[in-house]
RNA sequence: GGGCGUUUAGCUCAGCUGGUUUAGAGCAUCUGCCUUACAAGCAGAGGGUCUGCGGUUCGAAUCCGUAAACGCCCACCA
């Protein structure tokens, strides 16, 4: 065995090997369940540090339940993700030469499946590395046939409850991609951009304006009246007046709503009911026509523009709307109708995928009615049937819902589900889409016999990721089948807070309204992987490195560590490789840790050393100790701490401590007792890690005993993980106790030794700090003058003759250390640098002071000793004595030393 | 404009309902060691008055108020 740990080779075995004995497969049978169902990453994605977090994280939660004898089951999927696909298809496409629009719909869908099948799953191969614990049985897709007709289905169902509603509304229009977007869909951003301030003539007036400042000129054309409130005095004079749109000639009323703001800007407000959803509304309230300006892909259109009016503005046609803003604004000047133009920041809603700003813009869509779904979805996160971590973020949840609006779910892409609704023929030919009446349109899961076409829309993708943890059960479809009954409701969520509504709501809404109940019980949110400087990690600033080779380098396990350590629920993560470098690091202690004790050489017939026995006695207690910590830290979710404590286990505890206390002398055989305990420590030490690091512990775990072929620790079923083991354990009850119960009996001996192995401990550490610091090798022995028993321990890890101190009494000098309130002593040939230790003994003794004087100052305080708790009190006075014990010891030595 | 969160060693974070030997961990730093599992290691050491201010209390990193800095979410002020 070398002494480095070689992952790369070892990590394709077992999980090939996990996979040829279907280890991670789930079928429902008698034990409790525990279900997880992937966040379906984007199909055509590829692995990116985000992923490595949010999967790290299942499969631990995923491998812990599998350990403790659940049947655990982690479904893999990915997501269609509409928008994201269809833009990398028709940029591959545009490559090619090829438009979208040249395309009929089932020659896109056709480049687009095979896209799919290319791209598709390289993801889920890569999730394989990380060494996930998926089901792969179980791969779906969010387009697949089993999830398409659970959508379709769900579409109707709703339809024929009423809660989803065709109708012409102002949404977020993506030019770019050319479709409607949902409000989450839009990211607004701060931008610095110009206040114009804009000269309407005054019909009524001549050479006399109305103000009218805006952030978008380029709108002008689409004016339809201008605003005043009625109260703001500066503006009466406009009152049932008339103005000439500038540049354009048209001529708009006044209008009087209070909706406009006193003494905001000039108190004149633009009425654009196509372009903006307030002018909409206002629109709406007055009866006003509206004029769309722009094409689709938000250039300008003069052609909607009334005739007369078209030879003052056609020069704009065609022209996209930034570029337009440039050259109205130029040209107004021109013509003296700009007033002037202020910088002024506001903010700007962008889309999401594609990055351009977003278009308010009137359309016909789809829209899901929401407020039946808050009102089922609300209570559940406020009273914790479903809880959260962090539970910040309950108040985001609230706050969304009571705000809910509804949801746009019809986007004009080809590749998502169509929506099913179909329209007769003739008719829509005579009435058109949008004077198409309602009650006329057919939504069925199956296209109507006759002459009918569909709607071209598809659906929202979360209008299907929303139904994932029912759907991958096939629970929509046969809502009472044996496995939904048995996986649903999930374990656990884990996902990003930035898909809090998107996803998780809308997926609680479903639950409640498909099953009846909640699909998860608890949801971890994870926070953002940032790079060491706190940046967001992004391809243009190369900030990001790739998982893959990550893994090549540190090995999975290592990543995983990596990844994990700094990343407590909801708290964004400063990635540096150096964290990956320490989970490698702590890989290889492992491989030596299991190097020493393998290679021991076992002897059959000698008896144990009472410090091995001692050892054992120890340790034992240490790892129950440690189990029932870890066991509480994944109950709260803690799993970056529950990591830090297990590695500490390893390295100190059980490396540092125990391997050295059990370690036979050179070229000596161990005892077989102390060995087989050994050995069903590092059994022990290797379940507990294995959630967090799956390859290594499974590696050494074959190698710990011989094993029959398909175990795994994967499956040793731990189900004592917070108790600790009997057989080791002296029996009979402690002196002076009356009859404890097993539990306290076992709980008590650990106690104590534990605190007997702390003080041994901190002996062993002064004796080598004298070492260290007057440079005495190991090699050379000492003597350790003690006036208390010690265990041969000490003498053993630190290389000390252990003397009582009434059988010595020491010639020449003695360098002095203080544990408790016991002071030991170590002989010296060597001179001593008196004035050195009487410095450090001093400082020792101004901190005791200090302490005192502080323990003191309360317990001479009266209102102290009356109002605080009789124990706290008590506490205080057990440290008044221990203070001055130690106060004395420390005296006596200096006065000693400076004789 | 609302709401939420954060601020503890050089860095990343614990510190739960105020009292547990005048603040803990990992990493990094410094010193000494290639000691027969491991230099991707071992041993030892240094380092913070808990963002500022005020209050409650016998007692505050912990509770309250306030200011500042940073971060996040929501919102139709053109």
């Amino acid at each position: 065995m070398d002494s480095k740990y070689n992952p790369t080779d070892i990590e394709a075995r077992w999980y090939q090997y996990w996979l040829d004995n279907k280890l991670f497969h789930s079928e429902p049978d008698g034990r409790e369940p525990f279900t997880i169902v992937i966040p379906p990453p984007n199909v055509t994605g590829v692995l990116h540090m985000g992923h490595v977090l949010n999967e790290t994280i299942q499969d631990i939660l995923v491998r812990r339940a599998r350990l403790e004898g659940k049947n655990a089951c982690w479904v893999p999927g990915t997501d269609h993700a509409s928008i994201a696909t269809e833009a990398k298809v028709i940029k591959r496409l545009k490559e090619q030469g090829i438009n979208k629009s040249d395309l009929t719909r089932e020659q896109f869908l056709k480049h687009a499946w095979d896209w799919t099948d290319e791209h598709g799953g390289i993801i889920l191969k890569q999730l394989r590395k990380l060494g996930c614990s998926c089901d792969w049985d179980r791969t779906s897709f969010t387009m697949d046939e089993k999830r398409s007709k659970a959508v379709i289905k769900v579409f109707c169902d709703l339809y024929k409850k009423g809660l989803i509603y065709r109708g012409l509304r102002m949404v977020n229009w993506d030019p770019e991609r050319q479709t409607a977007l949902s409000d989450e869909e839009v990211i607004y951003h701060d931008e610095h951009n110009k206040f114009y301030y804009l000269r309407y003539a005054v019909a009524e007036e001549p050479g006399k304006y109305a103000i009218v400042a805006t952030t978008r000129p380029e709108t002008i054309f689409g004016d339809i009246a201008v605003c005043i409130n009625p109260k703001e005095e500066k503006n009466q004079w406009l009152k049932g007046k008339h103005v000439i749109v500038p540049g354009v000639g048209r001529v708009i009323p006044i209008i009087e709503d209070r909706y406009v703001e006193i003494g905001f800007g000039t108190g004149c407000l633009k009425v654009t009911p196509a372009h903006d959803v307030n002018d909409y509304a206002l629109g709406q309230k007055y009866n006003l026509k509206t004029i769309d300006i722009f094409t689709p892909d938000a250039h300008l259109n003069m052609d909607t523009v009334e005739q007369e009016l078209q030879p003052n503005v056609r020069k704009y046609h065609g022209m996209d709307r930034f570029e337009c803003r440039k050259q109205i604004v130029e040209d107004l000047k021109a013509l003296g109708l700009i007033e002037k133009i202020e910088d002024y920041d506001n903010k700007v809603g962008y889309s999401e995928r594609t990055n351009v700003p977003i278009e308010p813009r009137l359309s016909l869509q789809w829209f899901v009615k929401m407020q039946h779904f808050a009102d089922i979805a609300l209570p559940p996160v406020m009273n914790d049937d479903i809880v959260f971590y962090p539970a910040k973020y309950k108040n985001t949840y609230r706050n969304w819902l009571e705000n809910i609006k509804d949801w746009c779910i019809s986007r004009q892409l080809w590749w998502g589900h169509r929506i099913p609704a179909y329209y007769d023929a003739d008719l829509l030919a005579q009435t058109g889409l949008k004077n198409y009446p309602d009650d006329k349109i057919i939504v069925s899961e199956t296209k109507p016999e006759g002459n009918y076409v569909q709607d071209e829309g598809a659906l929202d993708t979360w209008f299907s990721s929303w139904l994932w943890p029912i759907s991958l059960f096939d629970g929509i479809e046969h809502p009472d089948n044996k496995e939904i009954r048995y996986y649903y409701p999930t374990a656990d969520l884990v996902t990003g807070p930035d898909i809090i509504f998107f996803w998780v709501a809308r997926m609680i809404m479903a639950g409640y309204e498909y099953q009846g109940k909640m699909p998860f019980k608890h949801v971890y949110f994870t926070g953002i992987v940032r790079d060491k400087l706190g940046r967001k990690m992004s391809k243009s600033l190369g900030n990001s490195p790739d998982p893959l080779d990550l893994i090549a380098r540190y090995g999975a396990d290592g990543v995983r560590m990596g990844i994990l350590l700094s990343a407590p629920a909801g708290n964004d993560i400063l990635y540096d490789d150096s964290l990956c470098e320490q989970g490698r690091n702590f890989c290889n202690k492992i491989w030596n840790c299991f190097r020493m004790v393998k290679g021991l050489d076992v002897a059959a017939d000698i008896a144990q050393p009472a410090t091995s026995k001692y050892a054992i006695d120890w340790f034992n207690a240490q790892l129950a100790h440690t189990e029932a910590e870890i066991a509480d830290l994944f109950s709260k979710y803690r799993l970056s701490e529950a990591l830090m404590e297990i590695y500490k286990l390893y390295c100190d505890e059980f490396s540092g401590w125990y391997l050295e206390m059990i370690k036979p002398g050179y070229q000596q055989p161990i005892d077989k007792a102390t060995y087989e305990a050994t050995l069903a420590f590092f059994d022990r030490l290797l379940r507990v890690l294995h959630p967090f690091m799956p390859f290594i512990t499974e590696e050494l775990w074959q190698n710990l005993y011989d094993r029959q072929p398909g175990e795994s620790i994967m499956t040793a079923n731990q189900t004592n993980m917070e108790k600790p083991i009997d057989f080791w354990l002296r029996k009979g009850k402690v002196d002076g106790e009356s009859e404890p119960t097993e539990n306290e009996s076992r709980e008590n001996r650990n106690g104590a030794i534990l605190k007997d192995t702390a003080y041994l401990k901190q002996v062993i550490t002064e004796i080598r700090a004298v070492r260290a610091a007057k440079n005495i090798p190991q090699k050379e022995q000492l003597t350790l003058i003690s006036p208390v028993e010690l265990n041969a321990l000490v003498s053993k890890l630190a290389n000390v003759q252990i003397c009582p101190t009434s059988q010595t009494t020491p010639t020449g000098q003695t360098s002095k250390f203080i544990v408790g309130t016991t002071e030991f002593a170590i002989p010296m040939d060597q001179f001593i640098n008196v004035e050195e230790e009487l410095r450090k003994l001093e400082a020792d003794l101004q901190h005791q002071q200090g302490f005192l004087r502080g323990v003191m100052a309360k317990l001479s305080n009266e209102r102290f000793v009356q109002n605080a708790k009789p124990e706290i009190v008590a506490l205080e006075q057990k440290k008044k004595a221990d203070a001055e014990a130690r106060i004395a010891a420390l005296e006596e030595t200096i006065k000693a030393l400076k004789k």
